[in-house]
DNA sequence: TATATTTGTTAGACTCATCTAACTTTTGTA
DNA sequence: TACAAAAGTTAGATGAGTCTAACAAATATA
């Protein structure tokens, strides 16, 4: 199926909301268009096509639900994204800071050769620089990370394997707090009042907000170890 | 400035058409239209934006005529096109004739900071995948070929260096010729009646149109050898 | 339950890129 | 030079994607 530029926007969005943060399995009209920067009319209108084109179930005033050619497709560009957003941080050098927005319009070049290709020269990588998990070719994805650093207790340790926020402002913020992926966190303490949590990193101590923890993704010590881990850290 | 897709692909053709066959500082509506694959209608309307944009020097019923502007970002996107189907083909491993559909998607992406990094990646290459030349970062083409096969006379030796047209049936005829960049090929005869081409290519003979013969350039026998030229092979 | 708030829909308008059909200007040739 | 052919332009229409403003339905809350 021929699908427009915004099309596939729609689609992935879909993704992203409906089958990657998983527990829901249904979008509304002002979500997706929060999520693509748009205004409901507009998300309303496309809704009608992509209900046409059958990719998509949906009756007014009712949730919105990919079909499977829906999640088909929606995935696909996901995995486009990721595997982009790879090939610019490891193959030239861009930081992961820089790599989202280039990777939004590299993400919809038509050429399924060219993914597989793409895949191939980075040796099939299985996470992007964000440490998101790539879809592989047949759209799966077996790891899904659900625990964040405001889900831990003061004491414990985790290890940051994610972010949920790819913007580069947040992105930059968690360089500053000298955070990267696979970085060892210690939680020192959490403030009952703000949420504040005070965390150890590499023996550098910082105080991140509710909001800034909310967006790291980090399993836990036994994941860490390999164990089998009680909190469901890999979903 | 901010140009649409759209917007692009005109200044790009209008640098082909005015800038890179040389000879010819200007371009019709009729002739855009037939390049770009559009109608004259169409391409009227683009002009009239064009000129507002100052990116084209322009009047009703004139000539088109690139700005310093319109050039600028004319070569900026060749330099794009050439450098994709440089990396499709040097790293991704995709044969000439595959290169170049995607590369018109390609040419789009907006990053400055990719394009140069790309560049640097694939080693600042000069030619490529079809022997044409690539813009450097300053918009410069230092070398034009203008010497065609049809324009040898039978005995004569050269080299294939470059191919006029990029379509893929074309290049796939160019390969059942035996044909490729830097191949030498002797002129054994030339029909007076319909001018159909003998040649010789490592000890193949083939027969080709003229038709076929204009979209081969070549250099002669001084420029192989790295002598003065006096056809002007190089531009 | 009644009402306020949130959520979602519709109607009408706009821009961009394209088309067809009809028209005008320029050019080339008898 | 006259006129036919070629080249170029205009008017009006379409479809995609977006918006604002007004409206309707569903949900939350007092
Ligand atoms: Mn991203
Ligand atoms: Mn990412
Ligand atoms: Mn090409
Ligand atoms: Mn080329």
């Amino acid at each position: 199926m021929v699908l427009s530029y915004t099309e596939e926007n729609y689609l992935k969005a879909l993704f992203q909301l409906t089958r990657e943060t998983l527990e829901k399995k249904e979008a509304g009209t002002n979500e997706l268009a929060a999520h693509l920067g748009v205004k409901p009319a507009t998300v309303n209108d496309m809704l009608k096509k992509l209900k046409d084109k059958k990719l998509i179930d949906y009756e007014k005033y009712g949730k919105i639900k990919l079909t499977k050619a829906g999640e088909k497709s929606g995935v696909e560009v996901l995995r486009k994204h990721r595997l982009w957003e790879t090939f610019l941080c490891v193959k030239l050098g861009f930081a992961w800071d820089e790599v989202h927005e280039v990777a939004e319009q590299l993400e919809h070049i038509q050429s399924s050769k060219l993914i597989e290709k793409l895949d191939k020269f980075l040796d099939y990588p299985e996470f992007d620089p964000h440490g998101d998990v790539i879809p592989n070719a047949k759209g799966e994805m077996k790891i899904k990370y659900k625990v964040c650093l405001s889900d831990m207790t003061p004491g414990e340790r985790c290890m940051m394997v994610a972010v949920k926020d790819n913007s580069a402002p947040f992105l930059q913020y968690v360089i500053s707090v000298g955070l990267g992926i696979n970085n060892v966190i210690k939680v020192i303490s959490r403030n009952a009042y703000d949420e504040l949590l005070q965390i150890e990193v590499e023996g550098k101590v910082s105080s991140v907000s509710r909001k800034f923890a909310d967006n790291i993704f980090v399993v836990c010590q036994d994941c860490m170890k390999g164990k089998k881990c009680k909190k469901g850290c890999k979903g």
